[in-house]
Formats: C-alpha cells, structure tokens, sequence
DNA sequence: GCTTTTTAAATGTCAGACTTTTAAATGTCT
DNA sequence: AGACATTTAAAAGTCTGACATTTAAAAAGC
C-alpha cells in the first residue's frame, strides 16, 4: 500500500484506492479491523483529517463502517444486499435523469431484463410471491387511489414477480431498473381507463404465473411493456400538443 | 437543507444527504457550482474539515467533482455510463464474494439477463459487434492462450452481444453481472478440451446472431450456461477430493 | 462477588494557518 | 492597441493541535 505525494490525485483519493484495493483483493477480510486514524497517518506519512477523508469515501460505498469508543475504529464492512440496493438505484436514477435516457430506452431495458425472470420464477414462485402480486392487482383495482399510491404498488407487484425466482443476484440487479424507472412513470398520469387495462395485464401477469408457465409469463410482460410504451407516447403527443 | 447536531449519525453524513437529496431531485443542476467549502460551513454551521468529509464522500459516487484554483469549487458531476460501470463492477464483486453466493446462483443470474439481451441484439446488432465476436472466437481458439488471456476474451465476446442490443442501460446493467463473474471464472482452469466446446459454443451464439435469429441466440446462450455449471461442478468435486 | 467509578483509546469536531493551483486583473513593452 | 509578463485573489488541498464524546475495559469500593 503505498502512495504518491507528487500525483495530479488527491492524497486523500490514492488512500481511498489503497484500502480498497486491499479489501477487494481479500487481504482485509471482513469485519477486520483497521488501524486506528492516528496509525494509518503514520503509515501513509500524511495527517488524520486526510486519512479520515479517505475512510469517508469508502464509508459512502460502504465498504467500511466506523465505531466510537475504546474498542472502535473502522472495520471492514459485509456488504449486504440492502445496501448495494441503495446504492444502485441512486446511481440508475441519476444515470436516467442525467443522460437524456428516453423513455422507450429505459422501458425496454427494464421489461427485457424483467422477462429473464419469467421463467425462473414461474418454476420457482412460493404462494406467498403469488399472493403479494393478488393482493397488489386487487389494490390497483381499487377507486380513489392516489397515483402515488398505484405507483408504489405497481412497484411491489414486479418486486415480488422478481423475487420469486429465489436469485438474490438477480432481485438485486432488477432492483435498480425497476425502482429507478419510477422517477419517468410517475410523469405519467394513469386515468381510470389506463388503470383498468394495466391491472388486467397484471392479472394476466398473476394467472401465468400461478400456472407455473414461464413463456405465458414472458408474454404477458411483454403486452404490458407494448401497452406502457403506447400509454407514455400518447402522454408525451399530448403535452407536446399543450406546449406549442 | 437543515441538519440536526444532536443525531446519532455523523454531521459529515448527513450534509452529504441534504446535498444528495439536492441533486437527485434536479434542485441543484448538472454542472451547478456548489458554495465554496467556506461558505457551505458556514450554512450549516459546522467547521470546513467536516463539510470536506461530506464533499469526499459524494466524491466517492461521482456525484460531483472538485476544481483548485481561482474559479475552481465543487460541481454537480454528469454521471456518466462509464463512471457508473466501475463502481456498478467493485459493488457487484464485493456482493458476490461477501455473501457466499454459489457459482450457480451468479451464473444463472448472470445468464438470465444476457438472454435478456438476446433477441435485442439478434435483430440490431452492427456488423462491427459481429466482427468482434468472431474474432474473439478466433483468438479463444488459439492455442498457448494464458487463462486469463482467454476469460478476457470471453468478457470481450459477451460485452459485444450485450452492446448489440444498442441499448445503453441495458449494457451498463449487464456490466455488473459479467465482469463481477470473472473472478469467480477464474478460479476454474480450462483444458483444451473444455475450450474448445466453449469456442464451438460461442461459435453457435455468433451464427444465430449473424442470422439474426433471437430465438436461436437465446438457445445457444443456455447451452452454454449448461456447459460452464457442468464444467464448474466437475472442477468443484475434483477439488474437494483432493482436499480430503 | 457485585456494583460503581475511573480511565484510556478511539472517533467526531473544531479553529486556524499554510501551500498550491488557477484564472482573472493589472501592468508593461513593442 | 495589442501581446506578453506580473501580480493578485480565490479556492481547494493539507497540516497542526486541541477539545468533545463515546465506549468498553480496568480499577476501586462496598
């Protein structure tokens, strides 16, 4: 672990690099550890503000957690899949928001990647999954739901689509294409007419899903990838009409 | 933008909230300056150690970058695809190997969102993403090839399959799933004789591809899955014999 | 032996100073 | 007037030293 003092780079950055490269490579194990500000100070040869610098950077992505006290320090953190969560719908979000990612290019990102789990949880769905998604389509269906609220529980019902295929690897990257899409849904206005049709297709969604057909299930998240892409063009020719 | 002395968390974090919150909901646009590092410690009324710490730790997301000089400050950083792909590949890594995922899980993650891509890619891929998967299927079957030669290839050849599909989201997602997959591969050794069905495999992917045949892609792409769960159990039980 | 108090180690925070970088303002020469 | 050199000011980067707060272990007292 060493640094250069001469580098165009933050001292704090190149610390920050280190100490990474350390815990990715497996010589931190997890839950190790470090030493305390005053010792890596002295061994970068730089000052405590500038080691603390470093470790807040990492504590951002944690891969470290700090604790007060005499036994404290900074350890090395598991990495859990709630916070890689986090993390990743920040970043898919700002990503969207940032980069004039058109709609129809996001939705079809997020159904393509929702059908690579049609199969898996087709086969492997619990009832409880399959509940969650009844209960969800039963919600939707309800007058006087706010658009909020229908979008939160559209939310919920593709979460548990995905979690039913019992891949934690999957749920976790389908995290971020689901929840990060939210931010352009909600810039859609359901009416009661387009509530109607996209509860059907959920229910659509359910029953193949219930039946255990995986090719059923991939087909119906695709009618309803066709019906939001035709729902958000007619919501975009409609403001473009106001506008001008 | 207010914090509260008295939280249990750190001030430095909670500043990085206030202007994470700020910045994801379009308050402070791309490329807006933020206060000097004086005057925001003055608006939250905490010294200027402290707000750099917050200042490194959105660093640490890209969310903004820093300037010396005598018009330099902080600026609301475009997060770009690239920048997102390496920390989307250290989180994705970090997950994998910190939470005793089985090569199984990862793979049939991994392989479920390439197929994804498939059909997407089948039907607009360039000549020049074809080109490029036949010559990493030339170079995979040279022989001499170094292992990591060859996983590095194999990363070339499916990052041109999923960049196919020309859809900017879906590639940064799959970024994660593939690359994070590589040390995992790495601990299997090839023979010649497992290469070489892998090159007639990937051989298979390009041909449907060239035809522009999703479904073909699709198949191929499982065969392949199978071949490398296969191949990957064969080394796992080889070793654990050993190791007795 | 148990409870309370003390203590020490560690992070969290602050104040102030100095260094380095950078661009703009100013000055000077042709 | 215009081109070039110099000064200057603003900002981040860094350091020193100090104090506050938290926490668990060690010491003291009953």
């Amino acid at each position: 672990m060493k640094i250069d003092p001469n580098s165009p780079t933050d001292l704090s950055a190149q610390i920050a690099k280190a100490i990474r490269d350390a815990i990715m490579s497996g010589a931190l194990p997890v839950d190790e550890r470090l030493p305390s500000e005053a010792e890596l100070a002295e061994q970068f040869a730089v000052s405590r503000p500038t080691v603390r610098e470093a470790l807040k950077r990492l504590a951002a992505q944690s891969l470290i957690r700090t604790q007060r006290g005499a036994t404290g320090g900074a350890f090395v953190n598991r990495l859990r899949f709630e916070d890689a969560y986090t993390q990743q719908i920040t970043t898919s979000t700002l990503l969207l928001s940032m980069n004039d990612v058109s709609f129809a290019t996001a939705c079809e990102a997020r159904y393509a990647l929702e059908r690579a789990c049609a199969p898996l949880s087709a086969q492997r769905r619990t009832p409880d999954h399959l509940a969650t998604m009844r209960a969800e389509c039963f919600r939707q269906s309800q007058p006087g739901l706010t658009d909020e609220a229908f979008c939160a529980s559209d939310v919920a019902f593709h979460r548990a689509l995905v979690d039913g295929a019992g891949n934690p690897v999957l749920s976790y990257q389908l995290a971020g294409a689901v929840e990060a899409m939210q931010p352009l849904m909600n810039m859609i206005t359901f009416t009661a007419r387009s509530r109607e049709r996209i509860v059907a297709l959920h229910t659509n969604i359910a029953d193949a899903v219930e039946a255990q057909n995986g090719g059923a299930t991939a087909a119906a998240l695709t009618a309803l990838e066709a019906e939001t892409q035709v729902l958000a063009q007619s919501v975009f020719e409609a403001r473009a009409g106001k506008t001008k």
